[in-house]
DNA sequence: ATTTTTTCTAAAAATTTGCTTAGAGTCTTA
DNA sequence: TAAGACTCTAAGCAAATTTTTAGAAAAAAT
């Protein structure tokens, strides 16, 4: 894991990235929001850690800057202000969470963990990619449905992996022709229909919870029940 | 937003949800962990706030349960626990956030939006448009009046977004023949009459306050009452 | 008040869409 | 090269949607 910390005052800046670096973190410190906002331009992080109150611009406009350039890596306030209205005004800003000074290093971990943690759960950079008991693995090609092993084509496979990754809304047939066959509008949907019809027979015909469904005149969505 | 509140001191319970409530979140109650699990099987929230110290289950094993259940509602512990590593365990059992009592509520409040936020971020396209009590959601082409889904066909979908799309002002009817049926002239505007009247049937119908309304010789237009 | 125009409604007709099956190409592997 | 697995097309049937039709109801004009 990789976290950007933005802290002006030296002592605390070096003992919190030594802590940080034994518990395994990649920690890149930063003296001053400005080279921060550099260094974030130049690479990513997991998490970026910065302090409220520093002399060029304070987190709160770093925060704000951040969210308006549509960087959307999680943001842990650290602060010697510990009024409400200060952390208010820090979570507005697009803050992730804030945590006020003093504080315990261990908590401070245990948060960047958790937030790092969360931005992770959405299936976009991670190996595996489930919905409810259905499992895939883009590396392995395997795919689990209640823990019971089912063997698909790659072409079944990537159209469930297609449909996993959007689940949460109707996926439309044109869609699918494009992305998964990277076909025009020439052909006839008819194949995505036989496609369905294949996935349908290993994944869901033995299961009372049905996961593939049709949206009558747009396309498929997966969905429990 | 929807937020469930678990907590099992009566009075902490209802002035918080008295607050979320004030503060526009509609916020649903359990007063036990096992009648929290129930209602998170039924319906969905965006986020989940529960107290760590309960009778029948802490806050900690029904993070592990939910978790273990890949819902993924972000979660906001409570507790009267202040120490770090009441904290640790309640972050790393997969909550999102810990909140010490006492705390001020608008604190509460912020965090709850930030966690919210975040979620939604993930979320790529959850593009919503509503008037009054009735809600459309693009991606998942779901409609719902007062909470209540109401199935549409792709032709009747397209017709209510073009209106909502346009509320505000009346729609002439040779407009909605260009736009949502890709017509010119030559067409009897008699088919968005019938559909008009379908939608009335299911949108309108079954209640008082009528939205969609007739603005006789030019077109349609949405409006309360 | 009557006529004309416009809108609403119900139902029939026409069209579109989706599921399923069978089989023909295509690619892989033994 | 033959057998097997995979991908795609085509066609029939069932179901749902869209359009048309026609008469009743409502609104505007004479």
């Amino acid at each position: 894991m990789k976290v950007l910390l933005i802290e002006d005052e030296p002592k605390t800046a070096s003992s919190i990235k030594a802590f940080l670096d034994e518990n395994g973190v990649d920690t890149e410190l930063c003296l001053n929001a400005a080279e921060g906002l550099k260094k974030i331009d130049r690479q990513s992080f997991d998490v970026i850690v910065t302090d409220v109150i520093m002399p060029d611009m304070d987190g709160i406009k770093l925060s704000q800057v951040l969210r308006s350039k549509q960087i959307k890596t999680p943001i842990l306030m650290i602060s010697a202000l510990d009024e409400t209205e200060d952390k208010i005004s820090g979570l507005n800003a697009g803050a992730d969470d804030y945590l006020a000074k003093p504080f315990d290093l261990k908590e401070l971990m245990a948060r960047i963990s958790a937030l790092h943690r969360r931005s992770n759960l959405s299936n976009l950079s991670s190996e595996k990619i489930n919905y409810e008991d259905l499992e895939i693995n883009i590396s392995t090609l395997e795919v689990t449905r209640s823990g019971k092993k089912i063997i698909l084509t790659p072409k079944e496979f990537s159209l469930l992996e297609y449909l996993l990754r959007n689940q949460g809304r109707v996926i439309p047939k044109l869609e699918i022709l494009e992305k998964v066959w990277n076909l025009g509008v020439e052909i006839n949907t008819n194949v995505i229909e036989v496609y369905v019809n294949y996935l349908r027979k290993k994944i869901d015909k033995e299961f009372t919870d049905k996961l593939i469904h049709t949206h009558f005149g747009i396309g498929y969505y997966i969905k429990k029940a």
